[in-house]
DNA sequence: TTGACATATGAACAATCGTTCATATGTTTG
DNA sequence: CAAACATATGAACGATTGTTCATATGTCAA
C-alpha cells in the first residue's frame, strides 16, 4: 500500500491511521448508510421502523410529507437493504431489515437523551 | 401534538411511531452528524482523528487530496463540534473532540469486521 | 370490466455539495 | 524586514440531492 503524496509532517502517523482505514468496498458501504440516515424524513422513516412495521402512507404522516415523496426515499433505503417490505392486498408494510442500523438508530436515540 | 394528514390507515401505530421521533433540533444535530459521515474523505479523516492526533497535511494525505480540501472538510467538522484542534507553531493539530462521534466510528469499524 | 385506492416511478427543477484555483492569514527562520 | 511554509478562505464550477407533478402499476370490490 503506497503513499504518494509530498508533503506529510509526521509519517509514521500517517502510515498508523491508514491501517484503519477500511478499503473502498467497505469505505462506501459506510459512507452509503451514513448518508440514508442524513437525510430528515428518511432519518425519521428509519426510526419510526425501528419501532414498528409501517405502510407508506402511515409513514407519510410520521414525517408529514407526501406519499410520493416518502415512495421516493423508501425506493433508497430498499436499495441499500435498510428495509425489507412485504405487501398485503393494496398495503405495502415496511420494516428494518439491517440490524446494524438498528442498533446504530437505537443507540442514537439513547444518545440524544443524555 | 397535532397529526394533520388525510391518509393514515394504522393511526395508533402513527402515534406510537411519533413519541419516538426526537424534536426538530435534536433531528438536525443528528442529520448534522451523519451527513458529516456521509462524505469518504471526512469519514478518513474522522476515522484517523478517531486513532492519532493528526495535521492537516498529513490529512491530506490519509485521504489522498489537496490540503485545501481537507482544510474545507475540516471547517465543516470543526463547526459540527466534532473535531477540535489546537496550533504548534505553524502546525494545526486536530483531534475528535466528540466522544459520541468517536464510540460511534469504534462500533462502525467493528460493525465492518463481520 | 370499471372505478377506487395504495404505491411506484420518470422527468424536471431549485438547492446543496465538494472540489479546484487563487489568494489571504499566521508563524518561523534567516 | 523578507522568504518560506502550513493552513484557511472565497468564488466558481459541475455534480448530486430531494421534492413536486404527472402518470404508471398493482390490487380489490362492485
Amino acid at each position: 500500500m503506497d503513499v504518494c503524496q509530498e508533503k506529510i509532517l509526521h509519517y509514521e502517523s500517517v502510515q498508523k491511521a491508514l491501517n484503519y482505514i477500511p478499503d473502498m468496498d467497505a469505505l462506501h458501504s459506510i459512507t452509503g448508510i451514513f448518508k440514508a440516515l442524513s437525510d430528515p424524513n428518511r432519518l425519521k422513516i428509519v426510526i419510526a421502523l425501528a419501532k414498528c412495521e409501517l405502510c407508506v402512507c402511515d409513514l407519510a404522516a410520521v414525517c408529514g410529507s407526501s406519499d410520493s415523496a416518502v415512495s421516493h426515499q423508501l425506493r433508497i433505503l430498499r436499495n441499500l437493504k435498510i428495509v425489507r417490505y412485504r405487501r398485503e392486498g393494496k398495503v405495502v408494510y415496511y420494516r428494518l431489515d439491517d440490524h446494524h442500523v438498528s442498533t446504530l438508530i437505537n443507540q442514537t436515540l439513547e444518545h440524544v437523551k443524555e
